[in-house]
DNA sequence: TATTGTTATACTCTATAACTATA
DNA sequence: TATAGTTATAGAGTATAACAATA
């Protein structure tokens, strides 16, 4: 496929290692966070968030899974817990029947609100306070342009189901 | 703590979005190709690659699980099963007859052997392709020191035990 | 027949607390 | 008493395949 060669330079090898590092600690600390305050898992706030976000509060499951990325299971149980602690509703789409709507309730945005400062919190001490504005510019530009990239070109297995002619 | 602002900035919350983005795809498709190419988990394939690089392919299970973050018990199973899989051996230290000697056998090598250019493959694919040398450098910069500002201010909750003073 | 979503199931991973053994 | 590691246990999360219902 690619015509770039199979190794990583040191600088590619150093960028990579850091990256991922950064991200693994950020990530386990945000979980943390989550967990401790609002009793969330990170999908279930991810979850929460796009709904916080959409017009109505509310979302198709597939559209959320699609942000996600994970599979329709997972996306059923985590929406089921979410429903059981009254977070979130569903409901069939009245366009179509075959689908549900799920919405954030009010309950679900006090809890948004309750955990959304010490995410900050957390992402600020550990991601921005060691950047100034110029290193906050470059990395959006460039998280911008991957995720971007990635968007665009999907993995391949990033298929949502397997087609029959596979 | 910090005297800075509670919120983000919009270029901030933009770069925290794509970074995370790109973070949680990267890591999902890594996941997976270690997983089908090696049968290994994230943290197995971490705890080879340590082993991989340290002299005479061993470390302690405390230097090990320092480097993974993750809880003592987590790595003592991680270890069992890499074990079980004749990937690494695992021995009392002659010095301290408390400490476990994790050494990676020859075919964990064979396994990270396997597994190895695909997972570069899947690095360069999806976040290298789409950076220029320029690119590379800052991020490499930036990432570097944001992991260096985290090794040497490690956030509260990464205490190995709880202390009785607490 | 294709799509949406749920269910059943089995498995992996993680963390906490209790425990053993050595320093 | 403190440290290194294991064990027991319990819970959360994930994915695959089979299924039901609607388009």
């Amino acid at each position: 496929m690619s015509t770039r060669p199979p190794q990583l330079s040191p600088l590619e090898l150093s960028a990579y290692f850091a990256f991922t590092e950064v991200s693994s600690l950020l990530r386990h600390e945000v979980e943390k966070q989550l967990r401790d305050v609002g009793k969330l898992s990170y999908v279930q706030f991810h979850v929460l968030a796009r709904l916080g976000d959409a017009p109505g509060g509310s979302q198709r499951m597939t559209d959320l899974a699609d942000g996600v990325v994970y599979s329709r299971s997972g996306l059923t149980y985590q929406a089921q817990t979410l429903e059981e602690r009254g977070l979130v509703t569903r409901a069939p789409s009245p366009e179509d029947e075959r689908s549900t709507i799920v919405t954030i309730t009010d309950a679900g945005r006090a809890v948004l609100a309750d955990v959304f400062p010490g995410h900050i919190g957390v992402v600020r001490s550990m991601l921005f306070d060691s950047l100034d504005a110029t290193d906050v510019e470059v990395l959006e530009r460039v998280m911008t342009r991957v995720s971007g990239h990635l968007r665009s070109n999907p993995p391949r297995s990033a298929a949502p189901r397997r087609r029959k002619s596979d």
